[in-house]
RNA sequence: GGCGCGUUCGUCUAGAGGCCUAGGACGGUUGGUUCUCAACCAACAAAUCACCGGUUCGAAUCCGGUACGCGCUACCA
């Protein structure tokens, strides 16, 4: 059996990893391991005019903050290297020229002037917009000579014009498209580079990639994909389409209307493994119907032609009560680590260990703990509401009477309201908003053992 | 417009001809617990399985059509 080689191949245009990819990734990642195969990071970075600096690093930083480690990619090479197609350009060519010479590519020498006018035309006569194949007429002698003279071309896929093309999808069955709706593509651009048809499936082969597991935005130009296999007289390899995740409106996922960056999420306060564990729900589900599970778990019962057909909406809502199980199921021992970095060490970890405990179950993030613990490291600044001040009044003079202690105090408050015939929950309700600023937060009498007599009575005293 | 892919509660999904008066999860609502908020527990609401026709003793499941959504239709990926 040959060997399962998966790949993502991403293109350095964004500013960082792209959820959407992080989802291809998980997918390809657990097809790989589950095989005991390999996963290989590719950037495709044909399109000079779209990079963007730094965003090649970001992606495979965000790659590994995931935990989706790549056995080969640009970072650490491997035996296929280099990992970059901005870095491969000659072998491309050499493909290329390889298929004219077999009458399976052919020179164009077309401005753009041309083929803007040429759409324009087929469009207001009903015609689909497509190359009209004015330069396959030209004599191979005379491409050549025109080339030589210095003249800018392209080279187009040759198309046949009759018959159709049909691959297998994993997860969708046979596809099949007419040859004469196909447009004769461009596979190398004037500036040498390739386009993705040409870079996938020359690098796909290349690198021995075994299942070509991508979004099925790709399903229109798969055709053109498995005609260049069948030229070069290559095995195909494996498809599965994966579907797009989309905005609530149904959208593809964009970052207009929904945070599409994993760093995004990251600073966000989300766990990575609630991440994975969320978009392994996507358009999937655990046999056993459980919805928290680790990627091995995953591994271990993961089948690519489970995979549902439909787009699913990526839904924060239910990441957000994700995250919150995964937040509660770690060790505290972690996650005051987690809170004390995430925070860049702004908060005293000695502080954070005492408090945490009251917080855990109230947290849904990371980034949460501020808005909830914020108290505990600075005075109030504001009030929330406005405070009543007869019940406050009974709380303070109980405290101060108080030994410093959960139940010394709670019977101290409740013994004075009974007594000043106060409810003792509105004592309890005005002396947390005076002592923390807020109408909701941990627990009181917990947080005040924790923040101590002296302080907790100075924030109280101008009552 | 053309081509392609899809369509089960608001959302993620279970479901591979009888086990489905369609199950679970998130979210929602109500109640319990409670010093607030959570967490936890209990319950409830929520899908005429897009629609129409066909096959069959029987269809969410198979077939055909329609509608709708999405994707592609670049010297972008």
């Amino acid at each position: 059996m040959t060997p399962v080689r998966t790949r993502i191949a991403p293109s350095p245009t964004g500013l960082d990893l792209h959820i959407g990819n992080a989802y291809t990734a998980l997918i390809n990642y657990v097809v790989a391991k589950k095989h005991k195969g390999q996963f290989i990071i590719r950037i495709e970075d044909t399109d000079r005019t779209r990079l963007i600096e730094g965003s090649e690093q970001r992606i495979v930083e965000s790659l590994t903050w995931l935990g989706i480690p790549h056995d080969e990619g640009p970072d650490i090479g491997g035996p296929y290297a280099p990992y970059r197609q901005s870095e491969r350009l000659g072998m491309y060519k050499k493909y290329a020229e390889k298929l004219v010479e077999n009458g399976h590519a052919y020179y164009c020498f077309c401005s753009s002037d041309r083929l803007e006018a040429m759409r324009k035309k087929q469009e207001e006569g009903h015609q689909p917009p497509m190359y009209d194949g004015l330069c396959k007429r030209i004599p191979h002698e005379e491409a050549i000579k025109r080339i030589r003279a210095g003249e800018k071309y392209v080279m187009r896929l040759n198309v046949p014009d009759t018959g159709t093309t049909t691959f297998h999808d994993l997860i969708r069955g046979d596809i099949s498209f007419e040859n004469k709706l196909i447009d004769d593509q461009v596979i190398l651009k004037s500036d040498g580079y390739p386009t993705y048809h040409l870079g996938v499936v020359v690098d796909d082969h290349e690198m021995k990639i075994s299942h070509v597991i991508r979004g099925e935005e790709w399903i229109s130009s798969t055709p053109k994909h498995i005609l260049l296999y069948q030229f070069f007289g290559w095995d195909v390899p494996v498809y599965a389409h994966l579907s797009v995740l989309r905005n609530p409106d149904k959208s593809k996922l964009s970052k207009r209307k929904n945070p599409v960056w994993v760093g995004e999420y990251r600073k966000r306060g989300f766990l990575k493994d609630a991440m994975l564990n969320y978009l392994a729900l996507m358009a999937w589900s655990h046999p056993s119907g459980k919805e928290l599970f680790s990627v091995k778990e995953m591994m271990e019962v993961f089948d690519l032609s489970q995979i549902q057909t439909t787009a699913p909406v990526f839904d924060q809502e239910k990441l957000r009560w994700m995250n919150g199980e995964y937040l509660r199921k770690i060790q505290n021992s972690e996650f005051r680590i987690q809170i004390y970095e995430f925070f860049k060490r702004k908060y005293p970890i000695e502080m954070i260990e005492k408090v945490l405990p009251l917080l855990t179950e109230r947290m849904k993030t990371l980034a949460e703990f501020e808005s909830l613990a914020g108290f505990f490291f600075e005075r109030p600044k504001e009030y929330e509401r406005p405070l009543k001040v007869t019940p406050l009044k009974v709380g303070i003079e109980a405290l101060t009477e108080s030994e410093w202690n959960h139940d010394a105090m709670e019977k101290a408050i409740r013994d004075a309201s009974d007594k000043e015939g106060v409810q003792a929950k509105d004592v309890f309700m005005e002396l947390r908003v005076a002592i923390t600023g807020k109408t909701v937060g941990p627990p009181l009498l917990e947080s005040l053992e924790i923040l101590g007599k002296t302080e907790t009575l100075e924030r109280i005293s101008n009552w």
